[in-house]
DNA sequence: ACAAGACTGTAACATATGTTACAATTAGGG
DNA sequence: CCCTAATTGTAACATATGTTACAGTCTTGT
């Protein structure tokens, strides 16, 4: 394995508070493959048997709901050093529920699970490292449900708005996202996101030229959270 | 606490392949408490801080979302011997994700956090139990995601028949739910879920007699799966 | 600097679902 | 067995979102 990948591989959270050495001493890199996969390229289908645990060690991977048709809600995006689906690989139905995408060139570490049962076992902070990645990970799914079946289009966007202010700590955000994505992660059609976007503007309360968010009435848009 | 209590309290997978005698040397019944709840009491509201493992005893439990207004979204129905947001516990925020309101008058085994650890780091069983019990949730909420986002009423009414028929083996099975909970399941309105079933009845694809429904054309019913 | 492709806004229209209200039926408790 | 409350069907209407199509703008690679 090159040495960035591995580099990658040890960052990830789950070796959180652990010696490298440790972790050398406790599973063999050796019995770890690699696979590689070219940006756009299909990585796993939602259903798919999975049965090692996979931890990304270069670039990004979409996490996604797609429909028969071309439907798609972006569950989230899996990046360097995140382990992939952790709570399925001890699920009584070994299933995927999410297809995966690289968003990138990606390779992959693929950990036989018997070394992870090791690991567990003999390392309490393996352990723990390993239950708040699954609990972590339901949170956000459980808050993704909740977002999908409560919220307008408008309250999407303005609870995305106002976390970005926050994060960027500025009134006039720039979107890190297209409007393309964004309507992705949102799970609506692209033109019903712009409309709604566009009546928002109409009303004074936001301004927009491309990414480029200008909040105008910050009250209105709180106020928007909770009636659309 | 009561033997029928400690009954159930044992009976849970996450003590499946322990002896009992086993389980009481390692976690102790004195440092658990009990609490009860009367049919229709809110047990905990979403984002209430969790900190303790409960498991039930007695009873039954509903873990929904609600909205500010009524909508409610049911996630699951939790029963005697399970435990309850087992994901939670060790996730870095520990806020439960649902509302529990009881079903029916309940009781409530909680015990307190290093008594898990202790477990989970010294019975292998439990771990495994443990990680098996967090896996199947998350993919109980992913697949309810994908339903809910992906699937029209309609679908929604023909994949719960057709798996309730499997259930009790005969094309003509009868709903365990009132179409109001169905509707609550569902996440839509009871009107919404009675004018589909309505449809489908129109269509000559059912027939219902109240909770009694008969498949009259399965292939149709199985091609709405797909189309609406 | 240019061309090709990606991204964006917009409009007219279609559709699914929600809202409200009311009457009919059923089921359970006293 | 009856009475009340819960459950159900239905209708007219309101609303949110999707669909399709097109034209304008921005990006990016060469």
């Amino acid at each position: 394995m090159q040495e960035d990948h591995l580099k990658a591989l040890l960052a990830c959270h789950l070796f959180d508070g652990m010696q490298r050495r440790e972790v050398e001493n406790l599973f063999s890199v050796e019995q770890c493959h690699l696979f590689y996969y070219n940006h756009g390229a299909l990585i796993a289908f939602r259903g798919d048997v999975y049965t090692n645990l996979w931890i990304i060690v270069e670039g990004s991977i979409a996490a996604e709901f797609q429909d028969f048709s071309g439907k798609v809600l972006k569950v989230e995006t899996l990046k360097s050093s995140e382990p992939i689906a952790s709570s399925i690989l001890f699920a009584p139905e070994n299933n995927l529920p999410v297809t995966l995408t690289a968003e990138t060139d990606v390779a992959i570490c693929s950990i036989p699970r018997p070394q992870v049962v090791r690991l567990l076992q003999q390392e309490e902070q393996f352990l723990i490292n390993f239950l708040q990645d699954t609990g972590h990970r339901l949170s956000l799914l459980a808050e993704k449900l909740r977002l999908v079946q409560f919220s307008t289009i408008t309250e999407k966007i303005a609870s995305y708005i106002l976390d970005q202010a926050d994060k960027q700590g500025t009134d006039s955000p720039i979107l890190p996202l297209t409007k393309e994505a964004l309507a992705e992660v949102f799970g609506v059609t692209r033109p019903s996101l712009s409309r709604d976007f566009s009546q928002l503007c109409a009303r004074g309360i936001l301004s927009q030229a491309g990414r480029q968010i200008h909040i105008l009435k910050r009250k209105e848009l709180e106020a928007a959270l909770e009636k659309g």
